[in-house]
DNA sequence: CATGAATGAGAATTCATTCAT
DNA sequence: AATGAATGAATTCTCATTCAT
C-alpha cells in the first residue's frame, strides 16, 4: 500500500519531468515546475530522485524498456506469421505502420533522448548500446525474408539496405512527428505505400 | 579600421557560442564559457549581444545566411549545365554530395538551429519561413528534368517525391554526422551511388 | 505557524530595506546589504518579492496603509471632540502634535517614498492617487470648524487655507525631522504654537 | 582657444550630468547615458572627471555658487531700496517672487544636492555650511525692516519668524515645483500674495 | 513520507573606468 | 584632446538542493 503510493508519486514524477523535459529541454527546465507539474512539494522529487541529473537518467532507462517494446520482436514476428501468404511489400508496410505507431506513441521520450544523448556521455553510451543491439535484428527479420528472392532483388548487403530503410523510415517519422511539415496533408498509410514502393520497386534487380 | 576590431570581436564570440551551444545546448551554455572560448571578457560579449538568447538569435540570422549557401541553386545550376549529357542519375549523385559537403561544413551550426528550434518559437518561426521558401524550389529543380521522361518514371507528384528524397538524403546525413553509426565504414560517394541508384530505380515505371 | 514563519521573514526583509533604502537611496543600496541587514540569505529576498523594485513597491504599499495611519481622521476626530469646549487654536495645535507625533513615527518611510517617488512613476501615481484622497477631507475637518465663525475669519477658499497650512506644517516638520536646522534647540510644543498662532491671527478679519 | 574648447566640453557634460542626475538619481545615473546627453564619447568623461562621483561634486561647487546667487543680497537690497515708500507686505511680496525665481531656474540643481546630500556626507557638510551662511542674512534684512515698527508687530525674535516664515515660502515652493499639486491651478503672485498677506496678518499685534 | 522555507553557489548582466589609437 | 572597444568587479537574480517541522 504504502509502497503503491510512493510509486505512484514517483511515475506523477516521472511524467511530470517527461512532458517539461519535452517542452524546455533538460536544462531548461526546472525542478519547480516539474514538481507544480507532479502536483508535489519541490522537497519530493529528491525523496525518488537524488538529483535532477538522476531524472534524467530514469528517463533513460524508462526508454532503454521502452525501446525494447519499440523494437517489439513479438509483434513483428506476429505481423509476419499473420500475414506469411502475402506478398513482401505488403508485410514490410504494416511492419512499418506498426513502427510509426509504437515511434509515436513514444516519441515525447524519444525526443527528449534524442537531444540529451548530445550532452550527456552516459545517455548516449546507454543508447548506442541499445542501439546496436536491436537495429541489427530489425533488418536481419527483413533481410531474411529478402534473401530467399535472391534471384529478384540486387545484393546490396545489410549495411546498404539498413541505411537507405532506416534513412527513409526514420527521415519520414521525423519530418512528420516534429512538425517540420504542415501535419495534416498526406495520411501515414498512403505515406508509406509511396515510401514502400519505391524502396521495393528500387532494390529491385532490372 | 575600428570598425573591423568590432566585428573581429563579434565573430569571435559568434564561433565561440556556436561551439559552446553545439557542445551543451544553448541553456546548459554559460556566457562565462562562452567568454573564455572566445578569448574575450565576460562583459564584452554584452556590447556585441544584449542577452544570452540574443546570441542565438545571431546564429539563427547566420544560419539563414548559410541555408541561403547551403540552398545554393547557382551551383546546383552549374552542376546541372556543365553534366547537360549525363544521365539525371549521374547529375542527382553530383549535386547530392555537393548538397552533403555543403550540410556537413555547416553542420555545426544546422545542428545547433534545428535542436534549439525546438524550445524557441521565434526561432522555429524564423527556420520554417526559409524553409518553406527554399524546399519547393530544390525539387522543383530535380523534377524539371524529371517530368521530361515522364514516360519512364511513376508519376508521383512534387509532394510524395520530395518526402522519399529528403527523407533518403536527410536520414542519411544525419546518421553519418550524428557519429549514430560507426563513422567511417562507407565512403560517403559510395553510399550516396546506392541511395540514389535505389531512389531511382525506385521510381522507374515497370 | 507555517505562515507566521515566511511572514516574519517577509517582515525583516521589508525592515532592513527600508533601513538601507533611507540610507543609500533605492538605487546606490544592494540587495546583498539588504540580505545582510534583514540577516537572511542572499536569494531568501526573492522568495518574497520577485526584483529589487519590487521591494520598493512594497514598500510604497505598506507606505499607503502607515499613510491611512497618518491621516487618521479618528484620531483628530477625537481630538475634536474631547476638547469642543476650547477655542479652535488649541484644538489646533493639539491636531498638530497629533500629526507630527504620527509623522515622525513614520518619517523613515515617508522619507523614502517622498524621494524615490521622483524617479519612479508608478510610486509617484500611487502615492498622488493616496494624497488626493485624504487631503482634501484633512482641511474639511478644519475648515467646518473656521467656517462657523465666518464674521472672524476671513474668506480665503479651502485651496488656499490648504496650501498655507500644509506648507507651514510640512515646512516645519521636514526642517525639524531632515536635521536642517540643529535639532533640539526649540521643542516642538513651543513651535506649533507660535506657527498656529501666526497662522490663527493671520487669517482673522480686521 | 584650446583652452575654450575644453571649457565648452566640460561643461556639455557637466549640463548633461545635471539632466540626467535629475531625471534619476546619481546612482542610477550611467556616464554613458551623460556621455551620450552631452555628445561626447564615454572615455571622454574621465578627462574632465576623475569618476563619476566626482562629478556629483562638481555639480555642488557649482551649486554653492548659485547659492549664492540664489541668496543674492544686492537684488534683494534693490528691491527694498527701489521701494522705500511702499509698505512693507508689498515689499517682501516682492522679494518672495524674485527668491521664487531665482529658486525655480536653479531647481534642477537644488534638486540634486537635496536629494543626494542625504548620502554623501561630504555634500551634506558643504550645504549645511553654506546655508548656516546665508540664511541667517536673509532674514536679517527683513527684521531690519520689521523691527522698526516694534509697537505694531508682535515680539517674536528672529529663530522663531524664520521657522514660520521659511516653513511657508519653501513649503510652498517644493509645493509647486515638485508638481505634487496641480501645476497651474493658482498664478505664483496671487499665491504669494495669499501667504503674505497671512503672515503679515499673523504676526501683527492685536 | 511530504512539505516548502531557506540556502548559497553560480549565472546573466551592468557599468565605471582604462587605454591603445 | 577625443574616441570607443575592452575590461572585470560588482550586482541582480535563479534554482537545485537541504532540512526542520
Amino acid at each position: 500500500m504504502a509502497t503503491k503510493k510512493g510509486t505512484d508519486t514517483k511515475e506523477k514524477i516521472f511524467n511530470a519531468a517527461l512532458k517539461v523535459f519535452a517542452k524546455k529541454g533538460f536544462s531548461a527546465a526546472t525542478t519547480a515546475e516539474i514538481a507544480e507539474e507532479a502536483g508535489v512539494a519541490q522537497g519530493t522529487i529528491f525523496r525518488y530522485y537524488k538529483t535532477k541529473k538522476d531524472i534524467l537518467r530514469g528517463v533513460m532507462i524508462e526508454y532503454v524498456d521502452k525501446f525494447d517494446e519499440f523494437a517489439d520482436f513479438d509483434s513483428i514476428q506476429k505481423i509476419i506469421e499473420d500475414n506469411a501468404e502475402k506478398p513482401l511489400d505488403e508485410i514490410l508496410k504494416l511492419i512499418v505502420l506498426n513502427r510509426y505507431k509504437a515511434f509515436k506513441k513514444n516519441f515525447h521520450i524519444s525526443k527528449v533522448i534524442h537531444y540529451e544523448m548530445q550532452f550527456h556521455d552516459d545517455i548516449m553510451d546507454m543508447h548506442l548500446k541499445k542501439c546496436k543491439e536491436k537495429e541489427g535484428l530489425v533488418m536481419k527479420h527483413i533481410l531474411q525474408h529478402i534473401d530467399i528472392d535472391e534471384d529478384k532483388y540486387k545484393k546490396l548487403g545489410q549495411k546498404s539496405l539498413s541505411i537507405i530503410f532506416t534513412s527513409m523510415m526514420f527521415g519520414m517519422f521525423f519530418q512528420r512527428l516534429n512538425g517540420v511539415r504542415g501535419n495534416d496533408e498526406i495520411p501515414i498509410e498512403k505515406e508509406i505505400d509511396i515510401i514502400i514502393d519505391v524502396f521495393f520497386n528500387g532494390i529491385l534487380k532490372r
